[in-house]
DNA sequence: AAAGTCCGCAACCGCGTGCCA
DNA sequence: TTGGCACGCGGTTGCGGACTT
């Protein structure tokens, strides 16, 4: 027994949006807004269109201030760092890029940032689940150039969640990371903690187009492992008041300090902005694990290996 | 120039969840 | 407490334009 319809199918337009249907949707909702039922509002609105379909078309299309046009290089690596921790939950990711919305950034990574990213990556590498110890990645590490990326990795021995790993020295490897492309700009990504280690990704650009990354795991005062932090510090992720929900949702206003237990420092509410994320960090962390898309560090304690999952 | 194929995007579908009576 | 309803989300589909042969 299927779910009963929510709206007479037989009696409801499908397909493109004409003009006309857009401007009676347009102009219904600047008058009375959404009157927080889509359901009834094709009806007070004169259209002979299925309510979702309308909120739809409002969310993706019509409301003001949506970006449309090319991703931008920042665009692209928010998008790809929050996939690779907390996987295809596009409304989350939408929140964090200003004018985008989750359909938008569906589509642009089903058609092309997937490509990219797998065009990065060796192919071998994405059956899932797939390891690489930090002793083969070092075996295999590679002299660097100017385009690939290094991950470096540094002890804190003040930590209480010491790696049972060893690292064999020198603690720097190169890889070309799931993070990196021939392009971006400065960049601080998404950072996990674990086992005292803190996961920072950073770019920067070159003159050549060339993308210089350093990756360093990191002890961050204050931070515990599983702690999560979203974006970072740099300026292209400033200002993450941004909320992709419908114009009359209760946006939610959490507080989250980018996954530090300590508080903000000026410049870091100069830089975040003065509203917080959408999603909290407990938010996050919930998400994070019960994702099967991670790609971060782990020490496995049966072989006392430190693993990268991705 | 025509036919076939590919690709990107808008829209649809159905499920999960939260709210309310 | 429970059942119904509406919303939001993510996966999927289908159309139309671009590209290739």
């Amino acid at each position: 027994m299927g779910r009963a319809p929510c709206c007479d199918k037989a009696n409801v337009k499908k397909g493109p949006w004409s003009p006309e249907d857009d401007e009676k949707l347009r102009d219904f909702i600047e008058k009375h807004g959404t009157g927080g039922n889509w359901i009834s509002l094709p009806h007070k609105a004169g259209l002979k269109r299925c309510g979702k379909s309308c909120r739809l078309r409002w969310l993706n299309y019509l409301r003001p201030n949506l970006k449309h046009g090319e991703f931008s290089e920042d665009e692209d690596r928010i998008i790809c760092t929050l996939f690779g921790s907390i996987g295809s939950r596009w409304s989350i990711i939408a929140s964090q890029l200003p004018g985008r919305t989750d359909n938008d950034i569906k589509n642009y990574w089903n058609t092309k940032l997937k490509k990219k990213m797998m065009g990065i990556m060796n192919p071998s590498a994405l059956k899932k689940p797939h390891q690489v110890t930090l002793s083969s990645m070092l075996q295999n590490s590679t002299p660097s150039t100017s385009s690939s990326s290094s991950l470096s990795l540094k002890r804190n021995h003040s930590s209480n969640h010491q790696p049972h790993g060893p690292f064999t020295s020198p603690d720097t490897i190169s890889y070309e990371s799931l993070l990196s492309g021939n392009s971006c700009s400065t960049f601080e990504s998404l950072y996990q903690v674990n086992c005292g280690f803190m996961l920072e990704t950073s770019c920067s650009s070159s003159s050549d187009g060339s993308c210089n990354n350093n990756n360093q795991m990191n002890h961050v005062k204050g931070a515990e492992v599983g702690d999560v932090g979203v974006g970072g510090f740099g300026d292209q992720i400033g200002g993450l008041s941004y909320l992709s929900s419908g114009v009359e949702d209760t946006q939610k206003l959490v507080s989250s300090n980018g996954g530090r237990t300590s508080g903000w420092t000026g410049e870091e509410s100069r830089l975040w902005g003065e509203s917080p994320l959408e999603y909290g960090l407990e938010e996050i962390k919930e998400l994070m694990s019960t994702s099967s898309c991670n790609n971060f560090m782990f020490d496995d304690s049966k072989t006392g290996e430190m693993v990268m999952y991705y």
